[in-house]
DNA sequence: GTATAACACGAACACTTGTTCGCTGTCAAT
DNA sequence: ATTGACAGCGAACAAGTGTTCGTGTTATAC
């Protein structure tokens, strides 16, 4: 016969008393159990205990101060919350944030991450997979793509792209250069000696040549992240 | 700085509330300690606590029920008691009792020790390590000697015997015989075939020579104590 | 839509439990 | 003989703790 499942609240209620037990050398009182779990009635701790005493969790000695004990049952459960715990805490640990600094406009140099780093609000920051990255986290920005300049690029408008700080590049990086002081663009990099070539990504577009004194390189694109609308 | 010694009281708390915390998981109320160990009064367990609390076997948190924990020199006293305890017990295991029955004199037979066994008074036992016997120790009886009629037995008056049932001898066996119906004698047994010979102890003095029908085996002696007045 | 069960809640109450108080007895030190 | 420390005690009290009651909300079954 299959029984139900627990609560949040009752496999709350079982985590904390077992934490408490440990830490104390003594069972919880129905007060310090609302108290940690979050609920303000005793009658409501007491209705919960009763439920998972019927589930065998626990046993209740009545009319007494601390008078629960914790089952195997309970014990099992525990070892399962833990081992879920730690799957959790390694896939919470595989998966980063990084910080969505600001937008990437053409007309305007680019934020890079060292600006704004220690203010950033978590809500806006972006979710990755840790394997998505060939570089640690540490010091990574994002910035969102506004208007159509970077279509050469082969970035859209709203487009989000995850960048490294970096001030030289290699042959071939992609990187944002702020260009003749006046153009923020995202192209693939060529030092020829005498003069840059930033090539678009677009194939079926021509490289431009510029001046090594006109080119500010302000970061490498790690990524290009595009979301459905 | 040495300390004061645990009172038997205060070992007894500590005994109880380990006892009492590894079978029901939580530690004991101060009534419960009380009840336990014999105290009525539910100040004297406090203050007992207290001073457990200042030797540093226990701690309390005031104000909470079942406050108490036991600390690691709880533990490690309580291991010593236990060690204690089962030295103690490997002691009395090898003390006996064995119990007098009552005299010997020479105008009565004995009284074996199966006529009084049920009914000895354990005051009037004989208290021996059993490591001095080469029996095991059921069914043996002690008697005291009077009078001087032992004394060719080398047993003076006073004397305790500690004797077996037993109605058979071999040679050399020192023997409790009812002999010609009138007389008890302690002498060693040698059976001559047609006659029975009967050594006193002192080898100064000769034997007598019976005829079998007139020997009445009582008892073997195994062991003869004399204490000092 | 209705009835029922499960879950939730605040408050009052009953009982358990720890602390404090005033007193007594014993023993060691002076 | 007196005094102080220690141990013990019964009783009262304060606070901690579990149980019960009446009511409300939500989910489920029909």
């Amino acid at each position: 016969m299959s029984e139900k499942p627990l609560s949040t609240r009752q496999q709350k209620i079982l985590q904390f008393t077992q934490g408490y037990m440990d830490e104390n050398g003594r069972p919880p009182t129905i007060r310090e159990i609302g108290k940690a779990v979050g609920i303000n009635s005793t009658s409501v701790v007491n209705y919960n205990l009763g439920k998972l005493e019927e589930k065998g969790y626990l046993d209740r000695d009545p009319d007494v101060s601390r008078g629960l004990r914790l089952t195997e049952k309970a014990g099992a459960f525990s070892n399962s919350v833990n081992q879920a715990t730690a799957a959790v805490r390694n896939a919470v640990e595989r998966l980063i944030k990084i910080p969505l600094a600001g937008d990437i406009v053409a007309g305007k140099p680019v934020m890079t991450g060292n600006d704004t780093f220690g203010t950033y609000d978590e809500e806006d920051a972006v979710e990755l997979s840790r394997a998505m990255l060939s570089e640690k986290p540490e010091g990574l920005f994002a910035l969102r793509v506004r208007g159509d300049s970077m279509i050469d690029a082969m970035v859209n408008d709203g487009d989000i792209v995850i960048m490294k700080p970096q001030y030289e590049a290699r042959n071939g990086d992609m990187v944002a250069v702020w260009l003749r002081n006046d153009t923020t663009t995202l192209k693939h990099f060529y030092n020829e000696g005498h003069q840059i070539r930033l090539q678009p990504a677009n194939p079926t577009m021509d490289a431009i040549y510029v001046d090594p004194a006109e080119v500010q390189i302000q970061g490498r694109v790690l990524m290009v992240l595009r979301q459905a609308p």
